[in-house]
DNA sequence: TTATTAAAATGAACACTGTTTAGTAAATTT
DNA sequence: AAATTTACTAAACAGTGTTCATTTTAATAA
């Protein structure tokens, strides 16, 4: 009688499936550059098919955020080894920054992306993203206990900083930066979170 | 023999027509939801006749980039009664974040979408650009004229501050402040923008 | 004024897109 | 073996950016 559990399984692994063949695309292409038909070639099924297992383009979407957000998880995973809450963020600054560049299109729907945020709050991507920004407020508020960001809200200071590192990466991955030559083009970046590094240790 | 230069006219005349048309069309619905057959309909002509006088959807962008910087600047142009740089300097970080929510679609197309940004540095578009770029610079050189930014590179500065302001306007703009609850998400954007003004005055 | 030439505008098509639906084929239950 | 449920797909719909052969319009020459 496991017939219905069989065939649930079947169905998840369908899922998988899908969403592991549009992740590679994505990665590769980018999300507005992925089509549902690409997908369906891949797998080699019909296109309709995939809209048996997914509502629209856009639940795809919502999964591969939710999958963007656990590898970038993933990837501050380092941060634990280390004590001091100061060092801890500005490592997680730099590891930000590397993520970006290293995984354009993860970035683009995670924070770039003009996209429906209207998704559950309890649902497993959502939490992802959560995590991540939970974490980076923990560190924040951890640096207090330090004597950093005296008489500042954490909350109010976790979200500048976010905003900070999300602007410089957004700017240069969005191609903003070309009003600077090529050659301080490249050190831009690098100078000006040295500056953010320096600011936020005297603060 | 003025009718080669009558017909120059006529062309120049149609290019505007169309950039109007395109304009409006833009800011109602953003430059993804306006199709090139929507603006042949609003100015009554074929869609084929676009193309007798934009290369492409994307020449019609960089036109309304140029034209996005332009109301930029206008909007900007408050800032020359202020005599204080320092004051300045706020006021158009004021302006900057007025302009994006009045304006999000101009915002967009300025800082946000994806775009080949391998336009002509000598456009009229790249230089109304270039100026809203520089005159933060010169704010913020001003600036450490009047004892601000001690030992503080301008240009980095500037980037760093243009940075922050981007980060919070588009997370903003593209609805990633949903982590935060209702009733704080409506004052994040102020609180951090109070604290960042906080910050640069201790700089 | 008419015929010729040049310019401007377009209808129709191409190759795509996301999505829906009606109908087929296969697996499961009766 | 027949009936029913499930899984899948071909084809279509309405849209996209773009191109091109053809027609309409305007300017020039006879």
């Amino acid at each position: 009688m496991g017939v219905k559990e069989r065939k649930e399984r079947d169905r998840q692994e369908m899922r998988e499936t899908i969403l592991q063949s549009a992740h590679q695309l994505f990665v590769d292409k980018g999300f507005d550059d992925v089509s549902i038909r690409n997908i369906a070639e891949a797998i080699e099924y019909s296109p309709a098919t995939i809209y048996l297992y997914f509502k629209d383009k856009n639940e795809i979407f919502y999964a591969l955020h939710g999958e963007a957000f656990k590898r970038f998880n993933e990837f501050m995973g380092v941060l634990a080894t280390i004590k001091d809450p100061f060092k801890r963020l500005i490592k997680m600054g730099e590891l930000y920054m590397e993520f970006t560049f290293k995984f354009p299109q993860y970035y683009d729907i995670m924070f770039i992306m003009q996209a429906p945020m209207d998704c559950d709050k309890n649902s497993e991507e959502w939490k992802e993203g959560e995590s991540a920004h939970c974490q980076l407020e923990n560190v924040v508020k951890e640096c207090q206990g330090h004597n950093y960001f005296k008489n500042k809200d954490y909350k109010t200071l976790s979200f500048l900083i976010w905003s900070t590192m999300h602007g410089m990466c957004s700017l240069a991955l969005r191609d903003r930066l070309k009003i600077y030559e090529e050659a301080e083009r490249s050190k831009m970046i690098d100078k000006s979170f040295k500056m953010f590094k320096q600011i936020l240790s005297d603060l």
